[in-house]
Order: C-alpha cells, then structure tokens, then sequence
DNA sequence: TGTTAGTGTGACAAATTCATGACAAAAATT
DNA sequence: AATTTTTGTCATGAATTTGTCACACTAACA
C-alpha cells in the first residue's frame, strides 16, 4: 500500500533525490524545505512517515522530532534522521527523541528503500485504546468518556465514533462521503445529510464543555476538527 | 509474556508433546514425572500455570489439586486437568479443588494452547482474600459480603465475583462478552444478555448501600463501574 | 439586491438497545 | 426428600439512538 512520506530537507538537490526514490518505490512524496513547511503541511495530512534532515536551517531536526513526539497526535509518525558523513550525529540523542532510524548522506537508493519499507512494516496499527487528547479535551476509549474543562461529556456511539475519527485525524478536512465511510462503515446507506445532524448533536455535546467551535464546517467540501480557532 | 508452566505428566511421550507445544506457544515449560518431582520444583519456582494429569502415580492429580489450594502461597496457581478420554472426568471434583479447566487426551495443540491462554489471560487480578475498598464500598472476599454506608449486604457467588471484577477493573468499559470471559469464563454457553440482568440484580443488591449509580450503562457498549458520575 | 446552493436546526417516527419482572431449571442447603 | 437459593432465559415495556425531513438561515455571487 502506498504511504504518504514527509521529506524535510533544504537542499533541493537531495530533496529532489529523495523524492524520486520515494516515488519510485511506490509512494507518495511531499515535500518541505523547512520545519516550518513540514508544520503547515501537516495542518492537511498526516504523514506515515517523515525523513528528516539533521541539520536544518531555523528549527534543527532534532528539536522538530522531539515535537512530534510529544504530540498525541502525531507522536506514532515514524521519523527517519537523515545525516551527513562528517556530521556527528548523536545516536543516542537521535533515539531519545525517537527517531526510529537514520540514514548517512550520501545514502545509496537500495538503503534508503529498504530502512523505509522496514520503519513502514512495523508501524502501529491505528485503533489503540490510549486517550487522545487535543486542545483540552481528552477521550478515552477505555472508559468511553469524553472529558473537557471538568466536565464529563457522555456521547451516543455515533456521536463517540465521529468524535474518535476526528481527533485522530484532526486538522484535516472531511468530506461527507469521508465521515460515512470512516465512520459509518462503507456497507452503510445513509444520506450525506444525516452527516449535518450529527455533527449538530455532537457540537452540542462539546458545548458543555466549551468546546465551541472545535468543529468548524468547511462549506463546500465538509468538516474538520481544529483546534486553532480561525476567527477570521 | 513469557509463563513459566509445571507439565505434571507420568507418561514421557505425553510429557514431550506437552512441553513442545507450551515452548511454541513461546513459553517456558517445567516437567515433573510425579507429584513429588512436582513439589520439589515448586520449592525452586512457582509456576504460573500448571498442567496437571487426573491419574497419577502415588498421590493422584486431584489430591495434589487440592493440596495447592489450601495453601495460600499455591491457591492461585491456575491448574489445568489433563484427563485421558475414556477415564470420566468427574467434573464436579475437578471444579471443587479449583482446577480451572481441563483438557481431554489425545488433545489437538490448537486447544491446547488456546485453554493455556485463555486461563493465562484471566490471571491478571490474582484473587486475594484480601477486601477491596473503593469509593466508600467494601467488599469482603472470605464472606461474600459489601459493606457501604453502614449497611452490609450478602451478595450471591456470580453477583461477588462481577462486583469484585468491577472493582478491580474500575474505571472502564466492558462488553457483555468480555464480561463473560472474565467473570463465568469462556467454557460457558450464557447469552449475552444474561448479564444485563445479573448487573441488575447486583445494582438492586448495591442500591441498599446507597451506591445508586456506581454501575453505569454505556450504550451500544457495555457497563462500566465509576466513582465518577457525568454532569450533563 | 436578489438568487441560489450549501448548511443549521427542531421535530418525529422507526429502530435499536436496555431495564425489569416473572419463571422454571439447576444447585445448594436443610 | 423437601426447601431455599441461585441462575439463565424470555417477554414486555421503557428509554435512547438514529436517519430523515421540512424549513430557517447563511454565504457567495451575479
């Protein structure tokens, strides 16, 4: 299956490089020349993987990781450390943030295919039972409780459902068809409208806990769950 | 994880098999040709299951069962019954010295193992006779018995041991089939419904100690038991 | 300013899920 | 053997959830 790979590297030359082998292999490259790139990139799709260059110009490799990492959201993204020959670079350091590998530049293509398919082979299947907390609400799928600003929000299974798809998949735009089929299941037959109520029933519910516009509509294309407020 | 398992077998040929297919299943296997080979290894390590075989020479497999649950560094070892088809296994016998289940020779190593699991997997909240406190109720293994708000009430064996699930579980969401792995155990045929109303029946008993709603309905999900009661 | 497509909202009936009392079989107790 | 307790299942009614609809509202654009 082809995976959505993160390519953070501000030498166009090797960015290029990287990204031919990535597509060669079957899978999908995007591209930043900088942290502050790769962020806003991420804002509309989470990656299954990143490559990262150590040393970067602004925010270095290593402190970008280290903020992946301790972001429930994109904490179980593998990180690839990309390095030049010459450059030190401090394995341990480079683990202790969770790189789950690195590669020496210049990197042969065969090395490089064969660390990527080896970090993408391992990666965690996504249902987990770990809480998923985003911008002070907290679900927890053990309990099966939404929680938010001390309160404690009970959802409908729907309701729950949607909300859990939203919160791992935050920052992303949903199409109606999307949420059907993601939530839902795609054996189902229900109105793309129905979609409406439910997110109504479930802005209702996050209320409570003054969540209020978590869920913004996008017109046109769907919803998305953000949790920077776009008071425009 | 890896469990250390006792194979009390006579017969060397059966013996083999069994260790064989414990050593697959990636766990560790301790053999004893008798029940006195048995206690002496038990001196060095204390297993974490054993298998034991109805007919033994010199003392047989039932009396050593119960010589292990009457003492309380053993009770909670989980034994396994291994009986030969032909030989009636006295079930009721087995279930009173606490064998927790039992495999019928000559056995396929699918049930084998899936029987090793399924008591290994049940494990985890070693029933003490030690009470358990929690949000102002007390529950009293030795007599059965919970005590909250001054009152003390007697609770029959399945609603004891859902309660006593329940509160060593607390905090999360079981569904009905977990709830009847964990507290019937999985030998049992009972619906699923069955359990809705011994949760009533264990509502109505704990409803007497002024704990109205400790046992919460999750729809579409299950019950949980909470200290914690939703503000809507 | 008016038109129009897209979205919010309240209501409602159908479907689903759960609570409850009753009851007979099984077990335990006497 | 008789009695009491425990247990599993069912039928029924209650409660919640769900999908749709009709209509109000909004933003975009001519």
């Amino acid at each position: 299956m082809p995976a959505n790979i993160l390519v953070v590297e501000d030498e166009p030359a090797i960015q290029e490089l990287l990204a031919l082998n990535i597509t060669q292999a079957g899978h999908n490259a995007i591209r930043a020349l900088s942290v502050e790139i790769a962020q806003d990139l991420m804002r509309e799709t989470i990656p299954d993987l990143i490559l990262l260059d150590w040393m970067l110009p602004g925010m270095n490799g290593l402190e970008f990781a280290r903020s992946l990492k301790s972001n429930s959201l994109t904490k179980n993204i593998p990180i690839i450390m990309l390095t030049a020959r010459g450059e030190e670079y401090d394995k341990v350091r480079g683990l202790e943030v969770g790189a789950d590998d690195y590669v020496t530049k210049p990197f042969s293509p065969r090395e490089l295919n064969a660390r990527i398919k080896a970090v993408l082979r391992r990666r965690a299947p996504q249902m987990t039972d770990d809480p998923i907390e985003l911008n002070g609400l907290r679900l927890d799928p053990t309990t099966h409780r939404v929680t938010g600003n001390q309160k404690t929000i009970d959802l409908g299974p729907t309701e729950f459902r949607l909300l859990h798809f939203f919160m791992t998949n935050a920052e992303r735009v949903h199409s109606r068809s999307q949420l059907l089929d993601k939530v839902w299941g795609d054996r189902v037959f229900v109105e793309d409208r129905t979609v409406d109520v439910h997110i109504r029933r479930l802005r209702n519910a996050l209320s409570i806990s003054g969540h209020e516009d978590l869920i913004q509509t996008v017109r046109g294309a769907g919803y998305r769950l953000s949790a920077q407020n776009s008071n425009h």
